[in-house]
DNA sequence: ATGTGATTTAACTATTTGGTTAACAAATTT
DNA sequence: AAATTTGTTAACCAAATAGTTAAATCACAT
């Protein structure tokens, strides 16, 4: 076997897997477009990964899994709340540069398949409000930042940062830019959008 | 006949199709539960609607003309800025509530079909930004709001409006909260979301 | 009533698609 | 090196699914 670059089938079914599923959605996605893509034939795929279902399934989790660090940076880290939301803000550009149709994919999924949510959350490192909770309670107590709730607050953190992503072709025609113009609007959101939410919550 | 309820045939497969293509997206629609859906024969849809890409335009065009007002609202719509956030935001938590798949629909077939939004531009009353663009800078001369540009405050608008509705099932569980008190959560920002906007850019 | 076009249906077809089988090949163990 | 286990393939299968056909029925004008 040529060990130079097909070290690994099963790895190399995975990220095949990972293409096509991210782009197409569960339904959209083809057994045989996957088969071809890892340059093997349809009924290895079924050697590795039993069903449809279970392939899924691994990228699905294989996809949450670099997902949730980029959250647990907003929601457990013991930096200063500001200094949080702008690194975020700045890494999460770069995160979705790097695996653009990811979160579309994993919310996508999720909103089809609403139960999925459970298996994830018995994981381990599935991200949790508390500690941010705190952290805005405390700010709040101290007069740095207006009342808001920790969940309003997060909400709209997510919600500034992921939201052009996954609406990009929609906004795109909205604001009428084309893709290198919006790409240049997007960068520029890594010190804005912090600054937005900044603005909005300190006293 | 019984014209009491099926006045009309076509309205009628429309409906169902909606319902099951707002839901299950393009890929994963089948036009047998369309047809059940709408109570008549599979051959009955294809006798109104060619094809099932035909049906899909039909609905996604549909949608998209419920969804252009609300973007209007924001876009071509000459009150006051500050007033026009708040009964935006306000608007469109009731406008969801009305239609909860339809915007994730719109969004997520456009990503998997950006060529599709052409069509749609040439369309009347396509949303467009550039009224809005100048009332941004018009209020940024008075002094009434920092400068910011006007496509990011849009976006930002948008985002904060619809990412809560896009990303429930995510956002649910990082939260932590069931459906009833994030149901709640929602209601809430009809007016926390402006507040939060005008906050940010108010001088 | 009857002829005509629009509407509706049951039954069918062609194709796609997830999955299986059985045989072959390569690696590993004995 | 013989045997066994692991990896890989071509060919096949059954179910699902979009779409078709040809006949039946309805609405209604003549």
């Amino acid at each position: 076997m040529n060990n130079k670059e097909l070290e690994n089938t099963e790895t190399e079914i995975l990220n095949a897997a990972k293409e096509v599923f991210l782009q197409k959605g569960m339904a959209g996605a083809r057994m045989q477009e996957i088969a071809d893509k890892a340059n093997i034939n349809k009924a290895l795929l079924h050697y590795y990964y039993r069903s449809k279902q279970l392939l899924f399934e691994a990228v699905f989790k294989s996809a949450f899994k670099l997902l949730a660090p980029q959250l647990n940076r907003v929601l457990n880290d013991d930096t200063d709340l500001f200094e949080k939301i702008r690194k975020f803000t700045e890494n999460y550009v770069a995160f979705v540069i790097k695996h653009p149709y990811l979160p579309n994919f994993v919310i996508q999924e999720l909103s089809k398949n609403p139960d999925f949510i459970q298996k994830l959350r018995a994981e381990k490192n599935f991200p949790t409000i508390d500690k941010f909770k705190i952290q805005v309670n405390e700010a709040i107590d101290k007069g740095i930042i207006k009342p808001i709730e920790a969940e309003q607050l997060f909400i709209n953190i997510i919600s500034l940062n992921i939201f052009p992503f996954i609406g990009e072709p929609l906004l795109m025609a909205l604001v009428n830019m084309d893709k290198e113009s919006y790409k240049k609007l997007l960068k520029k959101r890594k010190t804005e959008v912090s600054e937005f939410i900044i603005n909005s919550i300190k006293i």
